[in-house]
DNA sequence: GAAACGTGGCT
DNA sequence: TAGCCAAGTTT
């Protein structure tokens, strides 16, 4: 199925941006062609849902509305943009990459390949920009292009599916960027990983197989259980800054980690993963350690806290979101 | 090429 | 509940 004749590619094409128009999300993102918006709108997407993105996205365009605003920021007033959302090397990168082109005098790069030397732009990063923002027509492999491509190969197929050379002889060339978006739309709304909606899909016709698409087994997790502090009078609360150089999270700040819990019983436990390791958290009421800062909590949520310390000040109703 | 990188929502 | 998973990139 994935060798499809001329005339089957434009029956294809038709089929999925018919299907694209009348059934788009609207996303902030769609709703404007400034590279510069697209850029950091598939950058805060990669490895992160859509719902989580958009009220990141809005903020973060308030803050830093173009390439120059964001190169002059400091880099922990964008991670304080970027806190909660995970993935923080993207922030980084993303500064990094708006300063690169600053001290360069360049403009956004138009093209793929150039756009691909910047950092934290891959493979997959750069064909969406060049395609949604320049109507390049370099196609796109994600885990929905994927599975969908996988799916329509059918399960004689399915391993031997070069995705990046299929995606790239589907691709509409009127409209790129379009194409892109609806084939990664039609795997997160109908190609689903379970239980899809073949019923609802346009693409049946061409599809193999409606069998599970098998993923490869995810890393071992670990558990662990970790005692965190709250300390600090009225307006004010105790935080630790993480040190520049750990692996985890650098320079972000936390509450106060208690190397030895106490025996009395937490204010209260939660749960919280990180990468692969699930944390049973405990929080204590406490005396603010050595080498603790004392915030106010105002300020607090303009520092880039980890996430873990936005959902313990949420759950003590000391921050809002 | 595997492992690391964050987080929250859904089943 | 515990596990699964999301518009990937870097090392």
């Amino acid at each position: 199925m994935l060798a499809l004749k001329n005339s089957s590619k434009s029956a294809f094409r038709r089929r999925l941006l018919g299907w694209y128009d009348a059934n788009r999300r609207n996303l902030p993102w769609r709703q404007t062609r400034d590279p510069y918006k697209i850029w950091v709108s598939e950058i805060m997407l990669q490895q992160t849902r859509v719902a989580a993105v958009i009220e990141y996205y809005k903020r973060f365009l308030k803050a830093f509305p173009n390439i120059n605003a964001l190169a002059r920021a400091d880099e922990e007033t964008v991670l304080a943009h970027w806190s909660g959302l995970g993935y923080y090397r993207r922030a980084r990168m993303l500064r990094a990459a708006a300063q690169q082109l600053e001290a360069a005098k360049r403009e956004m790069p138009r093209t793929a390949g150039e756009l691909l030397e910047l950092p934290g732009i891959g493979r997959y990063t750069a064909a969406a920009i060049a395609s949604i923002a320049f109507r390049e027509p370099a196609a796109v492999v994600d885990g929905n292009v994927e599975r969908v491509l996988v799916r329509m190969a059918g399960e004689n197929e399915a391993d031997s599916v070069d995705f990046w050379t299929t995606a790239q002889e589907l691709i509409d060339t009127d409209r790129p960027g379009d194409f892109n978006q609806a084939m990664m739309e039609l795997g997160a709304t109908v190609c689903l990983p379970k239980n899809p909606a073949c019923g609802a899909c346009p693409l049946k016709q061409w599809c193999g197989t409606r069998g599970e698409h098998k993923t490869a087994k995810p890393a071992a997790r670990k558990t662990s259980t970790v005692g965190y502090v709250v300390a600090g009078h009225g307006p004010k609360i105790a935080l630790t800054q993480r040190p520049k150089t750990a692996r985890l999270m650098p320079g972000m700040w936390e509450l106060p980690l208690l190397h030895r819990l106490p025996r009395h019983a937490p204010l209260f436990t939660l749960r919280h993963s990180v990468t692969t390791t699930d944390y049973v958290v405990k929080v204590w009421r406490g005396r603010p350690p050595k080498g603790s800062v004392q915030s106010n909590v105002a300020q607090a949520s303009k520092l880039p806290l980890t996430g873990l310390t936005r959902k313990i000040l949420r759950r003590l109703s000391l921050l809002r979101d």
